[in-house]
DNA sequence: TAGATTGTTAATCGATTAACAATC
DNA sequence: TAGATTGTTAATCGATTAACAATC
């Protein structure tokens, strides 16, 4: 029944998704103990901050043995909601928004897409998956009926802006952004961006200036490496 | 000829795809001139972080009258390397990887994707935009003979690693992880991640934990609103 | 001129890392 | 027991913000 009393620090969110994966290997391997050493090697931290973390989920550790990974992926699935399931929409029925539609891991993952929707009459009707493409009418609609917490956007650069609010007004609580344009949303709405082609440029820039950034990214596997 | 000397904070070049769209916004709209408290509304920052990010890529502005639109968008654009063309290869031919080889804007920001790859047999030799599936042992030669840059993971979780393992191999300088395991690389390759369904899990967790983490997610869009 | 905005220094804030006593 | 590993405190590091003189 351990509870996180209050909410944790950005980064230390950012990184329970890579705990989780990485645990989840290690007990489906029969791994049932992991160290903070181990775990730190494996996602390039430090042990340090491994134990920083675990802690701030009260998640204890024993002495000379580590972490218990049942333990631990329980904690951590209970932490990132990986039990329940959420519901969420797609605005744009284009390539990614269908192919994130028919992306069998979004489901294995506890997402579930109850809708797909687009401006274009012409894609209006088309089936995706099970699902049949909306028209934008029908948004706010459909994210009442089915209490969909999660709006994606899957459009063009230009209209991104437009259906965030839309999704917004039509009453979804978080926002995963994969436009390349910078979208804006009230301090109530949750905003993740993914921005695909964002990160390709930031990929260019680290490429033609290596060594980058954080002394972190410099040393990065290296420590540590016993 | 302005040329930064050393390579930017990773924070700093996390934000410049922001800035660059902004800027190219209000060039679009016939904007000459902005002032860091406007760049700074605009992107959720505030104006200080805007004249030190600014001044870190040598940005001069004018007293009273803020930065020019047009030098601003040069100077982004060449530390970002959206000038020149990039080219990437992408190794999934899912839904995941056709969608953003077919997708126009990557090429529209310089990105070309120059060799898409599949281990299925069943999908070599597919039809992809104007590109067929290639199978997997061709991935080295045409790595070397477009000098792809980019390796691009669109695969499933199970097979990411050991794809990245072959990307680096063929020579490629940075990956673009889709995936939503975890990857490693040797510490001379760039690795950004775009792991869609961690960042569904991020969103997930902020929604259920309203004003969690930093003050600045807190405040964010409060400050400086005039 | 008066007022707005830059560029930069100094202060603050927060995250990461080091260190080490407690423990199994 | 001896040694490994946790949990936590304190130190370091780096990024953000505030403040303000310089300037147009």
């Amino acid at each position: 029944m351990s509870h996180v009393s209050h909410s944790l620090p950005r980064p230390v969110v950012y990184r329970l998704p890579q705990y989780l994966t990485r645990v989840r290997e290690l007990r489906q391997s029969g791994v049932e103990w992991v160290s903070s050493l181990e775990l730190a090697r494996d996602l390039g931290l430090t042990s340090s901050t491994v134990r920083q973390d675990l802690s701030q989920l009260h998640m204890q550790g024993v002495s000379k043995r580590g972490y218990q990974v049942s333990r631990l992926e329980a904690i951590l699935a209970k932490e990132l909601g990986a039990n329940r399931e959420h519901c969420a929409v797609i605005v744009g029925a284009g390539y990614l928004g269908t192919a994130l539609a028919a992306h069998g891991g979004l489901m294995e993952q506890g997402f579930r897409v109850c809708g797909i929707f687009d401006a274009d009459p012409d894609l209006v009707g088309g089936r995706v998956g099970d699902l049949h493409t909306q028209s934008m009418e029908t948004l706010s609609h459909t994210v009442k009926k089915h209490c969909a917490e999660i709006g994606i956007i899957a459009v063009p650069s230009a209209a991104a802006q437009q259906v965030a609010d839309e999704l917004v007004a039509a009453g979804v609580q978080g926002l995963l952004n994969l436009a390349y344009a910078q979208v804006r949303v009230p301090p109530s709405v949750a905003l993740v961006d993914a921005r695909l082609i964002a990160n390709l440029q930031q990929l260019a820039y680290i490429i033609r200036n290596p060594n980058g950034g954080t002394a972190k990214a410099r040393i990065r596997g290296k420590k540590e490496s016993t």
